[in-house]
RNA sequence: GGCCCGGUCGUCUAGUGGUUAGGAUGCCGCCCUUUCAAGGCGGAGGUCGCGGGUUCAAGUCCCGUCCGGGCUACCA
């Protein structure tokens, strides 16, 4: 049989970090196997129901590499691909009352006050807190046709078994034991007549012809509740495969608290799709051997389900830093072109770095300029981008790495200068090359302006470059720090350097 | 409280009865060198949560215990 996995998200939010990688181990699976990816929308709870966030949901997956076969915007043989949709046509309805006449569902007739009222209870009382009989459970025909006739708002519970062993076959944790007696009576139909997650996935996952459920290990408490449903309705369940959450440093669920956990503000803050997805197959799952950095290709060749660890992971974004520096210094100039580009221009990256918590960070302002330079000489920024290309770690970095190439005027480092352009020979240092570099040409090899820095020495007695170097550096840049000299000159081309130099040399004391 | 899941360097992990417990990241040092990175090399960092067993031999199997986490909604 074909696997087919289904990834099922529910549009009460930005998607985060947990979908994602849920998403991603869905992805592999079935692109391993050859099978079929589907997108589901679990859109059952309409007081949280986020507008917008159904396309969020689908552009993040996307923009990490994710598609599917099947999905509310593809379609497929088994939709609609929208439980709200699904619940309209009526599917939930047909399936509920096949379990109430055959006894395994029952109405139930209580206000929110009396459930608040029964779990007050039985929390005194040390009880096991839930819906375990209630008024309902064992009501009469009589009594529930009387409730419904007066219009009392009403739900569809199930009605769990007791004394049962229920069992969930899990592919990561082996055999869990529940005891039935321990697991209340879910509702499966809401009063609104929406079905719950309980019965619209179960009901979904069995339709659409689901081989593995991939959800989160926080679900594992409900599995007893998914696998009586399977057995009342005769169904073989597919095979469920709970995967543990990514924790924040401090080990509780990520959430908010631990900064940007929100897919597309890893987009923002410019991470690489390739990296994000690599570093987040790897939370849980591992290749075997000493293997680390795999494209999506290679994590599809050598994902297995089996592979998956029980453990908790912690979310490290040191590591992905690495990772995502790692992927930026395999791209070629006119790759980091295309993406620095697409970056600094995009008017979401500049409302991201605008945000209060970035706002006095000078990204955001140096992404601006950078997308202004980049327009106006495209040459010169995939020249510049390779340049900086090793010295950065996200594609924000770019902007403050390399400004000093487009500006007029370098800021000046008052550290620097007061280090560097207090040398005694400095005065002659700028002006010989101001004047060696007078030509009509204004492009340089980086051959030649190594003779000339290197001839300037030589002729000079000074027997290292140091001395040389850096006060050139900081006359070109205002810093004492960023890239080779010899390339960055080059990069810069005689007239821009001979400006600078003019410039220094009025700064001299 | 009840039920369930988990526990190998700070972090991600390899490991399925016999290894000096390996790799990666991060940290430190050295090399390279015009700085910073990158890269190369090396180092520190783990009584495999703890305690008992089983066994010639246990991170690996069994029991107990502690700690962490999840669920306990007409949310997913």
């Amino acid at each position: 049989m074909s696997v087919r996995v289904r990834v099922a998200p529910s549009p009460t939010g930005a998607p985060h970090l947990g979908i994602l990688r849920t998403a991603l181990f869905d992805f592999l699976c079935a692109r391993h196997h050859r099978g079929t990816m589907i997108l589901r929308i679990e859109d059952t709870d309409r007081n949280r129901f986020v507008p917008g966030c159904e396309e969020e949901i689908m552009a993040s997956l996307r923009w990490l590499g994710i598609d599917w076969d099947e999905g509310p915007d593809v379609g497929g043989p088994f939709g609609p691909y929208r439980q709200s949709e699904r619940k309209e046509a009526g599917i939930y309805a047909i399936w509920v009352q096949k379990l109430l006449d055959e006894g395994y569902a029952y109405w139930a007739f209580d206000t929110p006050e009396e459930l608040e009222e029964m779990r007050e209870y039985q929390q005194v009382n040390r009880q096991p807190v839930g819906y375990f009989g209630g008024t309902w459970r064992d009501a009469s025909g009589a009594q529930v046709e009387a409730a419904r006739a007066s219009g009392k708002p009403g739900v569809i519970r199930l009605k769990m078994p007791r004394g049962r062993l229920l069992v969930c076959d899990d592919l990561v944790r082996g055999r869990v034991e529940f005891d039935s007696d321990t697991v209340d009576d879910p509702v499966l139909i809401k009063a609104d007549g929406m079905p719950t997650y309980h019965f619209a996935a179960m009901v979904d996952d069995h339709l659409m012809e689901i081989t593995h459920i991939i959800r989160g290990v926080e679900w594992i408490s409900s599995a007893p509740k998914h696998v009586w449903l399977f057995e009342a309705f005769g169904w073989t369940p597919p095979q469920f495969v709970h995967v543990q959450v990514i924790n924040g440093p401090d080990g509780k669920k990520l959430s908010k608290r631990h900064g940007d956990t929100r897919v597309f503000d890893f987009k923002y803050a410019g991470f690489l799709p390739e990296a994000l997805a690599n570093f987040v197959a790897l939370i849980g799952w591992a290749p075997g051997g000493d293997r680390e950095i795999m494209s999506m290709d290679e994590l599809v060749e050598a994902f297995e389900l089996d592979g998956l660890q029980p453990s908790p992971g912690v979310f490290d974004i040191e590591k992905l830093r690495w990772m995502n520096g790692h992927y930026l210094r395999g791209l070629s100039g006119e790759s980091l072109l295309e993406k620095v580009g697409a970056y600094s221009g995009d008017p979401d990256v500049r409302a991201f770095w605008a945000r209060d918590e970035h706002a006095a960070l000078p990204t955001g302002p140096a992404l601006a300029d950078l997308s202004r330079a980049l327009t106006l000489d495209p040459a010169l920024a995939e020249e510049a981008f390779v340049l900086v290309r090793e010295r950065v770690v996200t594609l924000a970095d770019f902007g403050e790495a390399c400004d000093f190439v487009f500006v007029d005027r370098p800021v000046m480092d008052p550290a620097a200068v007061g280090k560097w352009l207090t040398v005694p020979h400095a005065r002659r240092l700028f002006e010989c090359l101001a004047a060696d570099l007078v030509s009509p040409e204004d492009a340089i090899s980086v051959e030649a302006c190594e003779r000339l820095v290197r001839s300037f020495a030589e002729g000079h007695g000074i027997d290292k470059l140091g001395p040389v170097v850096h006060p050139v550096r900081v006359a070109l840049t205002g810093r004492t720090v960023g890239p080779g000299l010899f390339e960055l000159m080059s990069v810069l081309g005689r007239r821009r350097m001979i400006e600078r130099f003019e410039n220094a040399l009025r700064l001299l004391p």
